[in-house]
RNA sequence: GUGGGUGUAGCUCAGCUGGUUAGAGCGCCGGAUUGUGGUUCCGGAGGUCGUGGGUUCGAAACCCAUCAUCCACCCCA
């Protein structure tokens, strides 16, 4: 039968778990650096634990499960599987409120969007997500921006941008393009959200679509007037907009300040009042980290989300938080060369010389593996030609014979097959001489 | 969900406007005096031409459907 992945999902062989085990143990690396702790999750969930958070198009693309026994077969559905890890952090801090606050969490694990699969996107992915809950401090924020900003250094990365933007500064956008209820504000976002893929007449253009008004949509556009920096575009947008844009202005200049405080490179910050992140729960800070090179959307996202543990429990608590795609930045980094070349996992081959000499070998399998080499041993004893080829299309460096010979002088032959050379050495002495060549 | 491209050996592909036994490179297997690979030489295996219909004397090539895959839009990590 002709076999195929289901759409959208891929299996990763060897050479690929080595390359994204490197990353994701980087990722962990600085998590924990930053004092975050692990949390993990079910993979599914209720499914009105997931619905109503993610809009309109992010509900579309949730994987529901159908009931057992009868349910299923009338197409019921009572749960789903994740579609981001945050909604499955908001529910665990609901459920117990004996968490100490802050609190500091990252989560690596899979989620799946029932999405349509592109360049750098698949129905079944990796996120690397850390959250402060329990702050309303703008330092959280910036915490978030610095752990990003640190894992992307460490990483490797050279061309990235952190965008910076503030839920409350669109909304007073959207309300001076005559947005009058959150439907409408979404449109605006939706469209505004295209300017630097179509240009300012194409965006005017499908405004214009959504039934914005000429006059009002100026109006926005004067408040977008391109400034200087960073400081220029917070002053001039605190002085075009209301007073809950100005409190965004207010806030987001006070992370990116803290934020630089850090350690952030300022030159790796652009705060950009046209970057609009379409997940409903957002209230805040909302931010975004791009790559200039492969053109694969953003690989990191985040933002503030105060509303959304209240949600699901009487007690809010404010929380922001930041998700690095593992997929993305995994095709980024196969992409410009930036991931090593995985040779085998096992350092030495041993071989078989024969079905009489098994014993030998395996003693000596024994004793590099005791002496802490990855050693694979031949499972099998046909020409050594052919373990020869074994070992070396495998990659290794190094490869054992115990023949005859060496079983009687109580040695093994020790061939590096990259220089070619050989000598007998006792098994123990073999297992120091590879590991002192690591 | 919308539009377009592609689908031929394990892999990358060639097969002109339909015509007899479907090809190449790489890989794989075997051999070149019987304890040694990676180079070279010689030989060999391997394809229901995505699948199902249809047009035709005849189709891998034309038409329809279906599945898979890629690109753009949409949205996003």
């Amino acid at each position: 039968m002709a076999v195929h992945l289901a759409k959208g999902t891929r299996d990763f062989l060897p050479a690929d778990m080595l390359a994204r085990r490197q990353v994701v143990h980087t990722v962990q690396q600085v998590f924990e650096r930053f004092g975050f702790e692990p949390l993990d999750t079910p993979v599914f969930e209720r499914i009105e634990t997931l619905t109503g958070k993610y809009g309109d198009e992010g509900e579309k693309l949730i994987y529901k499960i159908l009931k057992r026994g009868e349910g299923g077969v009338r197409g019921e559905v009572d749960q789903a599987l994740r579609y981001d890890l945050t909604v499955p952090l908001a529910r665990v801090l609901a459920m117990n409120p004996d968490i100490r606050l802050p609190f500091r969490r990252y989560h690596i694990a899979k989620v799946w969007r029932a999405d349509r699969p592109a360049k750098g996107r698949f129905r079944e992915f990796f996120q690397c997500d850390v959250d402060i809950a329990g702050s309303s401090s703008p330092l959280a924020d910036a915490e978030c921006l610095a752990v990003l900003h640190t894992a992307l250094n460490e990483l490797g990365f050279k061309g990235f941008t952190i965008r910076l933007n503030d839920r409350r500064i669109l909304a007073d956008l959207a309300a001076a393009a005559g947005a009058k209820d959150s439907q409408s504000e979404k449109s605006f976002l939706v469209a505004l959200d295209k300017l630097d893929k179509i240009g300012r007449a194409g965006v005017d253009g499908e405004l214009a679509e959504r039934g914005f008004a000429a006059d009002a949509i100026e109006t926005a556009w004067e408040a977008l007037t391109p400034q200087a920096d960073d400081a220029a575009t917070l002053a001039y947008l605190g002085d075009k907009l209301g007073n809950r844009g100005k409190e965004g202005v207010a806030y987001l200049g006070q992370v990116r300040d803290a934020a630089i405080a850090l350690g952030v490179d300022p030159a790796r910050l652009t705060v950009d009042p046209t970057l609009a992140r379409g997940l409903d729960y957002y209230t805040g800070p909302v931010f975004e980290a791009t790559v200039d090179e492969p053109k694969v959307g953003s690989i990191a996202g985040g933002g503030r989300y105060d509303g959304l543990v209240g949600v699901f429990s009487k007690q809010d608590i404010p929380c922001v938080g930041v998700s690095l795609g593992l997929e993305r930045i995994v095709t980024v980094m196969a992409e410009l060369g930036m991931l090593p070349e995985a040779g085998p996992v096992a350092e030495v081959l041993v071989t078989v010389f024969s079905d009489d000499q098994l014993g030998d070998s395996l003693a000596a399998a024994n004793a590099l593996r005791a002496a802490g080499v990855r050693t694979e041993v031949y499972a099998g004893s046909p020409k050594l030609k052919n373990q020869f080829k074994h070992a070396n299309a495998r990659g290794y460096t190094w490869l054992v014979v115990v023949g005859p010979d060496e079983a009687a002088e109580g040695v093994v032959t020790l061939k590096n097959l990259r220089t070619g050379e050989q000598q007998r050495i006792a098994a123990a002495q073999a297992g120091a001489r590879i590991l002192e060549s690591r």
